[in-house]
DNA sequence: ACTTTGCGTTAGTAATAACTTACATCTATT
DNA sequence: AATAGATGTAAGTTATTACTAACGCAAAGT
């Protein structure tokens, strides 16, 4: 019998279980753990529907997740590496999708999120070639590498600056579609400079003058919580 | 209330379904209906599976499909034109996966069997556009237009030839990645020339020679029925 | 026309992943 | 410490899509 070369043959892995994964990472960025409630939210999905699915992924033999009942949930190692492939995906396919096929910055997202979860480790090899092992993706997030390392990004948000700050736009979150588009229209791209000309501090609007935009650009908490910077 | 354009939003089907419909569509190219027992091994699913999936989908108010108890399923018209988009996705993805990624001709069947059934519409237009609208596939197979018409393809099975005849290979049936392989082993890609040489009677092996391969080249009938020619 | 036999169907079950409804528990405030 | 309101869990259901085992139909031979 011949000998088979062994591949590092991933497991395969639902489409569902995937996207726990992914919903756990983002949320433990900000908290230690992420809650029943800010997965169901994230995912779109019944609390209860959560709970069961987290109590299956942390009975199983290798857990990618460690889940305590009523104290939320992280990922294991496991977990994290697993989260960090499927993102990896996500954002290699986002600039692959801009950058060969011409697709626009804010259609990408949802193209992605049914691609990640079927493309070979083939696949991600010979476009992440063809793009030059990129470090960042259209929005500016930054692309997981295939070991699982992550490349810098910015961190400041632009909701912290003080008014009359210049600044470079660096990376915009695309989790919500709507604003991604808004902020294309205004010409806040990962790249467009700008000057914060006034915050107020009843509705925390942002108000900034964007290089080529005649106009003010008003950004609500939801929009500007999205948008990191680099200061000038 | 904005009017927002009527999109041809497609009707998302099931993983499952496309490939249900696929196979009637490849299995009635053959014979004018599919059997129950055919479309389970061609799906490697058991019969009663298939016997349910066929219920359930002639019961829907506008059936893809036409079945009759032990008398086997053909497509409706509804179901043919969605077995030819999925057909479509699936060889547009084989042709950019060779063109644009550098795929080998034998190692696209699976990635394009994941990829069909997720893409969007727009991804289906930019890699057509990209490619300037091809009409055959990496194996010679005709790419179905988005209007559902099939371009010509050739239709004279090797396997019917005449010892001494010449001609050229235009098209190889992706069904079994093994033959495949094999035959880009050999040479005999689409656009090779090769003379037959002999026909065994007993075993119904071809024997041929093909340019560019000092050795004779033996097809038994299961890959001799999946290769088309052009006499020359 | 009768029977055989292979093909196809029915019936009953499982896994996955969602849901709703009702109940439990935790935390912050009094 | 007690308790209201927020958050989480349990139980039971649904939809898909597969399975096995056992029975039924139909075409072909006698």
């Amino acid at each position: 019998m011949a000998i088979v070369p062994k591949m590092k043959s991933r497991v395969r892995r639902s489409q569902s279980v995937e996207d726990y994964l992914k919903a756990i990472y983002e949320l433990t960025l900000e908290s230690e753990r992420a809650s029943t409630n800010a997965m169901a939210e994230y995912l779109d999905i019944a609390p209860a529907s959560v709970t069961g699915m987290l109590q299956k992924l942390s009975e199983e033999a290798k857990p990618l997740i460690e889940y305590r009942k009523h104290h939320g949930v992280a990922l294991t190692t496991e977990g994290r590496n697993a989260a960090l492939e499927t993102i990896r995906h996500h954002r290699l396919i986002e600039l692959f999708l801009v950058q060969m096929l011409g697709y626009e910055w804010h259609e990408v997202h949802e193209e992605a999120d049914r691609l990640e979860h079927v493309i070979s480790e083939q696949f991600e090899k010979r476009i992440a070639e063809a793009l030059g092992d990129p470090e960042h993706d259209p929005h500016g997030d930054p692309i997981p590498r295939a070991d699982f390392s992550l490349p810098d990004s910015a961190q400041t948000l632009i909701s912290g600056l003080k008014v009359g700050t210049r600044g470079v736009v660096k990376r915009v979150r695309d989790t919500f579609p709507d604003i991604l588009e808004y902020l294309k229209e205004q010409g806040l791209v990962p790249g467009s400079e700008f000057q914060l000309s006034d915050v107020s501090e009843i509705d925390h609007n942002l108000h900034l003058m964007v290089d080529g935009n005649p106009h003010e650009v008003v950004l609500g908490p939801r929009a500007s919580n999205q948008v990191y910077v680099e200061i000038a």
